[in-house]
Parts: structure tokens; sequence; C-alpha cells
DNA sequence: AGCACGCCGACT
DNA sequence: GTCGGCGTGCTC
């Protein structure tokens, strides 16, 4: 008996979907080997072929598959539907991803350890805002899916509720999916609910070695007991069953969309999931996507939204303070580009005996170094001449941020000679020295991904900090997260108007977010704690907004913006970016789909714009040129119309390759 | 993405 | 002569 099946196979360019015979009854969900080209590659069996696909396959021999993959799982039909769901989405090769998101094979399965919570009884109580939150959701859960919006300040308690939504759901039997971004997955935090749930636990994250990734997976899949996993991003694709309730912390983290391969947003695929389970979705952050909270604002079917207003215990918002760096003149204040005024509250905190963080976005010694005498600056052939060489000083190494590529400083100029070469811009290396001599008989250390590695490195740091160890912290984005510290009452922020001016529609939020995300690491316990934040930019209204605590300000300012420049949430937008190695290739090529497109729109699909095509901001990273091209359409199906028929009518030009990137959190 | 074929220059 | 560089083309 011949079977015909369709067969999604881990292949990159569309179609990946094709016909093969079998003689054995294959089942959805099925992962087998099938014969591809001249080689042999994984597949996931979809559905009978129908006569239709059959006479598609048209010119193909069709092919006989090879068998089950050995010791590999059967998806559900619940995770080929997500999948599914993602490749129209995403516009990205459905049988690559099933292979990109599954864990690999091994040989030798074995049973995954995991933590079994203590159920002990909660030594708290909900104050009346979490109680109302609680209560409201709670009496949503046996409706079936829902999305319910936490917008909690920090400190606010979101996690006492989600520890109480999780006991409501395992109780039922049912599993709970926990995501949140890496840096928030600290031993302190998954201790919380080890503590007080009393079902099996499993955290997933970058740390967590392939063998038990694959171990994990197949635990999952053969029990049926209820089963917290606390995951990073990629453990949205674990089969769970039984799935009860999904909750994203931290929604607005960037961190939650991937860059290579599939560009997805966990978040996204996270609501998508629960939808596809039927049940609850709970998300929380301080300080929310615009684009999130304007759903929850406008669109409020099955949309719930919650706020957490006050700091559960004692513990005050930071005052934020404004120093003007305008007119400040350079050579009063030695300890440049930290003010006298900076230095001052820092000594005051200190000789308190409390503990400071310096917050600074930029990693390395200097932004770029210049000979004084001819103007010469590094770079580095393979990303362009636009493209600075960062300087390490520890390590004496000019080191681009795009590539591998990495240089010794040389004393002299390679151009004139001269021996004065100047170091231009700062980051966290730079601002540790200063402060080392300034306070010299203090502690000052660096907390960014330079110092740290791993995740030991970074707990055993944390725990130096926590016992006091450490007078001061000069960290990046890593210092902002999370972290709950208790002899912290002044945060100083650096270099806030780079982020200020980029040139990028959400510039206002995420100087919002993170300067929101970095108060929220001071004064967790006292009343009287501040933020400093040295800028030119002091009369900008999001520092006012910040002042005022009012996340609703804010939004009501910047929304008719986003309107006006109409971009999300008014817009959807989708990237197409074309890279090769040969420029002007590159460019007439871009622009001759630019031009089709155009034509389709034109005449079809009215409500999409283009732009483009356009260099990106680094056109040349490591030899690639890369050219994009910007679609923005207020309708959501127009804009994958568009996708759709650039995909099925692309002819494939040597030496140039396209990605599609829906959703960007980077436009160039 | 792989994998093979095929065309060139550089080597024992 | 033939080894290996990589450009090109194909995959039910």
């Amino acid at each position: 008996m011949t079977l015909y099946y369709q067969i999604a196979v881990n292949f990159p360019k569309k179609p990946s979907v094709l016909t093969y015979t079998s003689s054995e009854e294959l089942h959805r969900g099925d992962l087998v080997e099938v014969p591809l080209g001249k080689r042999t590659t994984g597949g996931c069996v979809l559905a009978p072929s129908t006569d239709i696909e059959k006479e598609a396959a048209g010119k193909y021999k069709i092919k006989e598959v090879k068998g089950l993959i050995e010791n590999s799982f059967q998806l559900t039909s619940h995770e080929i539907e997500l999948y599914q769901w993602m490749a129209n989405y995403y516009h990205y090769s459905l049988g690559k991803l099933i292979f990109d998101c599954l864990p690999k094979v091994l040989k030798r399965p074995r049973n995954a350890e995991m933590i079994q919570g203590e159920m002990q009884p909660l030594p708290f109580q909900l104050n009346e805002e979490q109680t109302n939150a609680f209560e409201q959701i709670k009496a949503k859960i046996s409706e079936g899916f829902g999305q319910h919006y936490l917008h909690g300040v920090t400190g606010a308690g979101k996690s006492a509720i989600y520890l109480k939504l999780m006991q409501e759901v395992i109780a039922q039997g049912k599993s709970v999916q926990f995501l949140l971004p890496e840096i928030n997955l600290t031993p302190q935090f998954t201790q919380m609910f080890q503590t007080y749930l009393g079902c099996k636990i499993l955290t997933y994250h970058s740390g967590v070695t392939p063998s038990m990734k694959y171990n994990i997976w197949k635990t999952l899949s053969e029990s049926d007991e209820p089963v917290l996993v606390m995951g990073v991003r990629s453990s949205i694709f674990l089969p769970l069953k039984n799935l009860g309730l999904v909750i994203v912390d931290e929604e607005h983290d960037q961190s939650f969309k991937q860059t290579d391969r599939c560009p997805y947003n966990g978040r996204d695929v996270a609501i998508k999931k629960a939808q596809l389970h039927n049940c609850t979705f709970v998300m929380g952050s301080a300080t929310p996507s615009l684009e999130n909270f304007y759903l929850f604002e406008e669109q409020k079917h099955n949309r719930h939204y919650y706020t957490l207003q006050n700091r559960v215990g004692e513990g005050e918002f930071p005052a934020l303070e404004l120093i003007d760096l305008t007119g400040i003149k350079v050579e009063d204040n030695p300890a440049w580009p930290l003010t006298e005024q900076t230095i001052e509250a820092i000594e005051q905190s200190l000789k308190k005996d409390e503990q400071v963080l310096v917050f600074i976005n930029k990693l390395g010694f200097s932004s770029y170094i210049q000979c004084r005498n001819c103007g010469h600056q590094f770079y580095n052939e393979k990303c362009g001449c636009f493209n600075n060489l960062r300087y390490f000083k520890q390590k004496n190494l000019l080191s681009c941020s795009h590539c591998e590529f990495k240089m010794p400083l040389p004393s002299q100029c390679p151009e004139c000679g001269s021996l004065s070469l100047l170091n231009k811009g700062y980051g966290t290396e730079r601002i540790e020295q200063i402060l080392s001599e300034v306070f010299t008989h203090k502690n000052i250390e660096r907390f960014d991904r330079d110092e740290i590695k791993n995740t030991k490195e970074l707990n055993d740091k944390l725990d130096r900090f926590h016992r006091g160890e450490i007078d001061i912290f000069v960290g990046t984005q890593m210092l902002a997260k999370g972290h709950n510290f208790k002899k912290v009452n002044l945060v100083i922020i650096l270099g806030i108007d780079a982020m200020l001016n980029f040139s990028d529609f959400r510039s206002n939020e995420k100087t919002y977010q993170l300067i929101e995300q970095v108060a929220g690491r001071a004064g967790r316990y006292q009343s009287t704690s501040k933020v400093l934040i040295q800028t030119m930019n002091a009369h900008h209204s999001v520092f006012k907004f910040i002042q005022a605590h009012s996340f609703n300000d804010f939004y009501k300012e910047e929304v008719p913006l986003r309107e006006l420049c109409a971009c999300p949430p008014f817009t959807k937008i989708a990237m197409l970016y074309f890279s090769s190695r040969f420029r002007d290739r590159l460019i007439d090529h871009a622009s001759s789909i630019g031009q089709s497109l155009n034509q389709v729109i034109q005449e079809h699909l009215p409500q999409v714009r283009l732009h483009g095509p356009t260099p990106m901001s680094i056109e040349k990273k490591a030899n690639q040129y890369t050219w994009a091209i910007m679609l923005k359409s207020p309708d959501a199906r127009a804009l994958h119309q568009v996708l759709d028929t650039f995909e099925q009518n692309y002819q494939t030009v040597s030496n140039i390759s396209y990605k599609i990137d829906v959703d960007p959190i980077h436009l160039l």
C-alpha cells in the first residue's frame, strides 16, 4: 500500500511543505527522516496528501519517507498549530522553524530532574490592590482564553499575584508556563516559587545544556503531572500538557524578540499558545510596551487591565533629580564626565555606609580613539569606515561591536606616527577607573557583559555586592533588571542622551522604560532615595513624566506622535532585508524588488506604504552589505499579503539573500 | 541549509 | 596531471 503525506521539511526556502510516500502509516506530528535532493533531512508529518497535492508535486518524482527519527518526539496538534501560525505570521519556513525550535536528539535519554516545590504556607497576605487583581483574574480562569495585564510599579508585588494564580491552576491539576527575560531568572526569584508551590518546577535558560534540554523535552512529553516551567523565550516551545496558565513577566522587554533565525517575539507567541490551549494569559510590567498598552485601552474585548500603584512594604519611590549639563564647564569638574554634584552625592551615600549604582549603557573604556595630530580614527575594513572600534583598556584592545574583529591599540598613530591618541566618549571601564581615583579607599567594580560571562560569575558578583564587599557597582543594562538591593539608595544614570537622541520611533519609550527600571533598583527598603541623571536634555518631557510617576501622561503624549509618524500601534511594520558581498548588485536587486512591490501595492493594496530601499545604518557588517525595504500598513492583513506576493514571485539571485522581519524592534 | 558539479589556479 | 578553492544550481 502506498500512502502519501504532506511533510514540513527542514529546509530554509519556501515551499518547505513537500509530498512524500510511505508504506507505513504515519500520523500528524511524527518526526521522520526524508530524502531531499542528495541528502537526508528531518521532516514533520502534517497530514495525508490529497490528490491535488500529489498532482502539484508534478515534475518531481515523489520519494519515500525513510522512517521515524529514533528517540524523537511526536508533536501534538497544538504544537503544530503554533508552529504553523508562526511560519505564516513571520513568513518563515515551517519545516526549518520546527527543527530550529526542537532540541537535538540524543542517543541515551534520561529523565530530567525537576525541583519539587515545598508548598509552605504563604507568610504574607495580598494587599487590597493585589487581592482585587487576583480575584478578578481567578474568576475568569474557567472562561478559557483571556488576556490580563498587571501594570505594577517595581516592588508592587506582581510576583505574589502570579504565585497565587499558579496555586489556583496547579490545584486544578494543570500546568503553568512562565516566561521571563534571562536576566530575571535569578535563584532568588525561583526560590520564591519553589518555597510556596506544591508542584514540580523546571527552569529553562541558556545555561541548560543541550542534553538537559532534550531530557526536559522528553520528560515533559511523557508526564501528566502539573508542572511550573519558568523559562526564557525559547521555553515557550516546551510540550506542556494540560496548560492552564501562561504568564509573561517584563512583557516590554526586548529580549523576548529573537534576532537570529526566525525573528519571533516570545511574548506574542505565548499569547498565541494560550489562545490555542484556551487558557488564561497574564502579562505584567512596570513599564508597558506602548503597543500593548494601546491594545488594552482601545480593544478591550477579552483584555483586562489592572494597575498596582503602591509598593509592598515600607519602600518609597526614589526622587528623580536632573543634573543639567548644558553650560557646565569640564574644567570645573575634575572627575568628568561625572559632575561635582554627582561625586558629592556618591560621597554622601558612601558616608552613610550605603551602596551606589552607576549606570551607563556602554561597554569598554572609550567609544573610539582619535589621533590628536591628524584626526585618524580606527575602524575595521570588514564593517566599513563609519563604524569606529571601541577601546577596552584592560585588554588594550580595539574591538568591533558588530563582528569579532579585535586589534591591539598601537602606541603611535598608524597614519602620522603621533603619540597623542585621544580617548573619545566613555563606557563602564572608564567610569570605574575615574571613580577608583576619586574614592581610593572604596571598592568599585564593574557589572557588565565584559566582566561577567556566565551565571556563576553573575551570582558570585551579586553575592559579594549583597554582602557589602562592593561599594559602587558600575554597570550596563544588566544592572537595571530584576535585582533587589537592600542598601542602595542612590542610582546615577549617565549617557541617557545617546538613547534619547537615537533616531527610532521607540526611543522615548525605551528611555522611559530604562530609567523607570533603573530607578526601581533604589530605595526598596528606605524612604529617602534618589536617582541622579546627567543630561543635556533636562527639559525633555520624558523626565517630567517619570518624576510624576505617570505612565498614563507619558502615554497620552506619546500616542499622538506615533499616529503622526504612522508608526505602531497605528500601523504594523515589516522589514525586508537584502544582503550581499557585492554592493552594486545588491542595490540594483533591492531597487528592482522595491519597484515591483510598489506596483503590487498601487494596484491591489494601496493602504500599504513602502519606504526604501535604504542602506542599514551600518551598511557593511562582516563584509556583507545590507539594504532594507520597510513596509508599513494600518491593516495587518494587507501587509501579510504584500509579503506573500513577494515570496511567491521571488526569483533567487546568486550571492544575494533576503530576510523578513515582522514587528521589528530595530528599524535600521 | 547542505550537497554535488564544474570550472579555474597552484602544486607534487 | 590532480588537489582544492568557491560560484551555481537543485531539492517532493
